[in-house]
RNA sequence: GGGUGGUUAGCUCAGUUGGUUAGAGCGCUUGUUUUACACACAAGAGGUCACAGGUUCGAGUCCUGUACUACCCA
């Protein structure tokens, strides 16, 4: 066979076993080697949005579903990744926007169509770096199902879901006030405006307004004579974070409760500026604590407002355009941008004598969540969703247990948010996207429909003729649906609904939903009221959310800091795919944060806990090189039978142990937990005890529970580690089958064509009985043996090269010592002509250094090594210790513990008690020896 | 304003029905070219588990409150 490296270069395995798995179909279900009574599991990936390239948030959330897919392949699951990608209309929009605009164009210059070829030809770009990304990664998802949120098949599902929704009425078209991206000039839905927590830096502009008199009714000067409001005698004054929308201002509201304005509250105020003459009126909602107590109402560019206006049969009147530009209501002002408005208008609010005072204030001010541009209430048409219906059903799933939601705590979240369900807003002004299956008649009649919902143009003209007759001309709503409706489909779109396919039937309801925590509302509450409404069950049975990524300060991840950034494609060329993915899930728990620390060295992007996680895949190719090696030797010259050693039998045990806590860490999604004791197995237990003990066997057993241990961590590992395990496994297999003489039938089952596709170690009752149960319990103390020696030897700086004498008596557990009499002088560095392992030894006449450790106890002739005075020390410090546990455990026996504590742990305690006592005779003999 | 996390060794973090003397990695100290691995081996130092109460025989773990911090919603 080829020799294997003295170190595992990731490079040289990794693209070569992804064509090699995937060349063979292995990531299709129907190329499942192995299959179990398990239930299918099928997930469905987060499509990635086809705006660029992945980052570190990606990486987390694919290397914690292909760690669940593999798993549960090798479990014998029949096991569905279906991948895909979401055409994101805003935000790929923006971005080709953006590219646009870099070569001078501008989409408002270009037809629909071709801006919408533009976006295409961005769309194989992205789609071919994510893929990449996704491969590199080591995901199996099954690529001949991939899909993308725009294909036909996914955009009949759209409309199909559209029209259903509105024949039941629950799809409507209104005129109200929406958020409005002045930038993207779209509406946005409530959850893409975002709020800085504790607003931004800004002014409160305190303003009177004259105020209507027998004596005074109007402004008699021009605006900007500085003598507008010359005669005025009454005023009330209003306090405002926006001035500049006083020009729409309709009226002036206070408290009907505060004494302050009962005077004035039948009166007419008089808009600066325009001159316009509004009622000042009382309405409940006014706080009176807040500025001057009256507060101006525009109810065209303000939530409050609106709702103040409709209450009150107000005027409407807009003076801002939808590029939030002042439009002809602004009078003098008129064409300027709302903050170039805001500051001129101030100015001239000071000429007149009209601006009070200007105070500091921290504004909540609301951004797009993709232009960052401050949102402008406005009122315009949109389409929009009544969510009432299946919010409640949606969470009658949850409270009744067909859905869980990983980490529990995020239940609240969900039930408070679908409690307080609003309409969702779903049209969007842009051109990316699935236009919205509804049709107009260019002539519209009154009595006649004014539209038609249809699942495509030749259906909408059916219809449309029935009530206009055989001319009738339709033009399509021009809008698009917001991205995530149909990411809100994507489980069963993917799968071929509203098509009664074969992979809907066999893989609907999927198993799991992956996702960070970000997108609970944004898509998972909308995925399982649409699947809910739409299929009539839940889309699946578990969500498990993960965290977010954050950089070492804890902020979010964000391309304005480049520095702090980092692509996970860089850290796999460094690291390895297997320590990028091992990584992240040992670094935090579930839907906990994960802060990756990066740090530049060299030119070169690292994080430094990684670094531990590439030692191990190191770690482990060194082991099974190590096994590999042994194996070659023993072919070359066969040993005989020994039976199973000790440490064969414990490593066994071991290994069945871990196999059965890895398993139920991994069924209850504790996958960093799990990552950690197959770790510790592989590292602590094997690498640096088993691994050591078996130089000093050779017999075929030996060789078998090296193949047995190697194999089992390589398969516990396969779902965190997928390539170097498989490479390993791989070698390993070569190297067994071209062994004859070993007992086959004792040997773990190489007969799987890849790793990948053999099953997940199982709990074997055998291995924790008998033998194997004493294993457990007669290694740790043959291994504190050594330690113990090696600790004093340490401690007494004895040289490592210096083989030193030593006395053993162990009691009961003389035939285990003496067994590994071997083990101990090797691994102790006992020199093996002067070791003595008795049942009961007398201390040896010379002075002697003393390890009491329970049971056994060492004897190390110090001759020379250690002075009487640093000898008696150790010993006192190690009594004070034993004191002050056995006063601790004395305490709580002749306490309530006594009393009240389970039986177990009160024997445990009473045993725990007793060591410590002979423990502290014995060295109190050693003590007056000394 | 309402809600949810976090606060454990110098750093980054585990710690899931409350039960030995609270763990890991990195870093630190000491030693080692031990024939798989210096991406390593051996030994070691290092923590009043944010604070204050409470429940309990027993609390990092459960309850109440406080502080700081992060995020979500209005």
């Amino acid at each position: 066979m080829t020799q294997l490296s003295k170190a595992y270069d990731p490079k040289t395995v990794e693209d070569r076993l992804y064509q090699w798995w995937e060349s063979q179909g292995f990531f299709r279900p129907e190329a499942q080697e192995y299959l179990s009574g398990e239930p299918p599991f099928v997930i469905t990936i987060p499509p990635p949005n086809v705006t660029g390239t992945l980052h570190m948030g990606h990486a987390l959330t694919s290397a914690v579903e292909d760690l669940m897919v593999r798993y549960s392949r090798m479990k014998g699951a029949r096991t569905l990744y279906v991948p895909g990608t979401d055409h994101a209309g805003i935000a790929t929009q923006s971005v080709v926007e953006k590219k646009l605009a870099k070569e001078g164009k501008r989409r408002q210059d270009m037809s629909r169509s071709d801006f919408i070829e533009e976006v295409w030809a961005w769309k194989e770009y992205s789609h071919e770096i994510i893929t990449r990304q996704q491969k590199k990664l080591g995901i199996t998802a099954d690529w001949t199902r991939e899909r993308f949120t725009l294909d036909e098949g996914l955009s009949r599902a759209v409309v199909t879901a559209f029209k259903r929704l509105y024949d039941r009425g629950l799809i409507y078209k209104d005129t109200r006030m929406v958020n409005w991206d002045p930038v993207q000039l779209t509406g946005v839905s409530d959850l893409e405006v975002e709020f800085a927590d504790d607003g931004e830096p800004g002014f409160l502009w305190t303003i009177r307004y004259p105020v209507q008199t027998n004596r005074w009714e109007e402004p008699v000067a021009e605006w900007g004579s500085g003598r507008w409001a010359e005669g005025a005698t009454e005023w009330i004054t209003v306090a405002t974070t926006r001035p500049e929308t006083l020009l729409g201002d309709t009226a002036v509201a206070v408290n009907p409760d505060d004494d302050r304005y009962t005077r004035l509250a039948a009166c007419n105020a008089v808009v600066p500026v325009v001159g316009r003459i509004i009622p000042i009126i009382t309405d409940a909602t006014v706080e009176k604590d807040f500025g001057t107590g009256a507060v101006k109402i525009t109810p065209a560019h303000d939530f409050n407002d609106y709702e103040v206006g409709k209450r009150h049969h107000l005027p409407f009147i807009e003076v801002l355009t939808q590029t939030a530009h002042m439009n002809q209501n602004a009078g003098p002002y008129a064409g300027l941008d709302r903050f170039e408005c805001r500051k001129q208008l101030v100015a001239d609010l000071k000429k007149e004598g009209l601006l009070v005072k200007v105070d500091d204030y921290r504004v909540r001010l609301g951004r797009g969540q993709r232009s960052g541009a401050v949102i402008e209430p406005r009122i315009s048409p949109q389409w929009f969703c009544n969510m009432q219906d299946m919010a409640d059903e949606a969470m009658k799933a949850v409270r009744d247990g067909r859905i869980r939601i990983v980490p529990d705590r995020f239940e609240k979240t969900y039930f408070h948010w679908l409690e307080n369900i609003h309409d969702w807003c779903i049209s969007r002004q842009l051109w990316w996207g699935h236009q919205i299956p509804v049709w107009y008649p260019d002539a519209p009649e009154p009595g006649k429909p004014e539209h038609f919902c249809a699942l495509n143009e030749f259906e909408a003209y059916k219809e449309a003729r029935k009530h206009y007759g055989d001319d009738v001309r339709l033009a399509q709503d021009a809008d698009v649906l917001d991205t995530w409706f149909s990411s809100g489909l994507w489980p069963f779109s993917t799968l071929g609904w509203p098509e009664d396919t074969a992979d809907f039937r066999d893989f609907y309801p999927t198993t799991m939903l992956e996702t960070g925590y970000d997108i609970l509302f944004f898509w998972v509450a909308r995925m399982i009221m649409l699947g809910i409404e739409m299929t009539g069950q839940p889309p699946y049975n578990t969500v498990y959310l993960h965290g977010l990524i954050r950089t070492a300060d804890g902020e979010k991840m964000s391309k304005s800091k480049p520095d702090k950034l980092v692509d996970p494609l860089e850290l796999i060329e460094y690291y390895g795919a297997d320590a990028l993915r091992f990584y992240l899930i040992t670094a935090g728990a579930a839907g906990g944060d994960i802060k990756v620390d990066v740090k530049v060295v060299d030119g070169q992007k690292r994080v430094e806990r990684i670094d531990g996680a590439r030692n191990f895949a190191n770690k482990l190719w060194n082991a099974v090189r190590y096994v590999i090696g042994k194996i070659e030797v023993y072919q070359a010259s066969s040993e005989p039978s020994t039976g199973f050693s000790l440490s064969d039998r414990w490593i066994r045990a071991r290994g069945n142990q871990v196999t059965a806590e890895a398993r139920k860490l991994m069924d209850d999604y504790q996958y960093g937990e799990a990552a950690r004791i197959i770790y510790e197995y592989a590292w602590g237990d094997v690498c640096d005890w088993y691994l050591e003990l078996s130089k000093l066997q050779s017999s075929p057993e030996t060789i078998e529970t090296l193949i047995w241990a190697t194999d089992l961590i390589l398969r516990l590992l396969h779902p965190l580690m997928p390539y170097v395990t498989e490479e390993l496994w791989q070698h390993l297999k070569t190297a067994v089958r071209s062994v004859t003489d070993l007992r086959l039938d004792r040997l773990p089952n190489f007969d799987w064509s890849a790793l990948m596709l053999a099953p997940y170690p199982i709990f074997d009752p055998a291995l924790s009985q008998g033998e194997y149960a004493g294993a457990l319990t007669e290694m740790p103390v043959v291994q504190e043996v050594i330690r113990a020696i090696r600790n004093a030897r340490a401690e007494y700086k004895v040289a490592l090269d210096k083989r030193i004498a030593a006395l053993i008596s162990a009691g009961r557990l003389e035939p285990v010592m003496n067994a590994q009499h071997k083990a101990i002088a090797i691994l102790a560095r006992v020199d093996t002509e002067h070791l003595t392992i008795a049942a009961s030894a007398p201390p040896p006449a010379d002075k002697c250094v003393t390890l009491v450790l329970g049971e056994v106890t060492v004897f190390l002739p110090m001759s020379g090594l250690v002075d009487v005075e640093q000898e008696r020390q150790r010993l006192q410090a190690e009594l004070a210790e034993l004191t002050k546990v056995i006063q601790r455990s004395e305490g709580l026996l002749n306490g309530d513990f006594a009393k009240r504590a389970p039986a177990a742990l009160i024997a445990k305690e009473r045993a725990k008690l007793a060591d410590a006592l002979s423990k502290q005779d014995q060295i109190n003999e050693h003590l007056t020896q000394l």
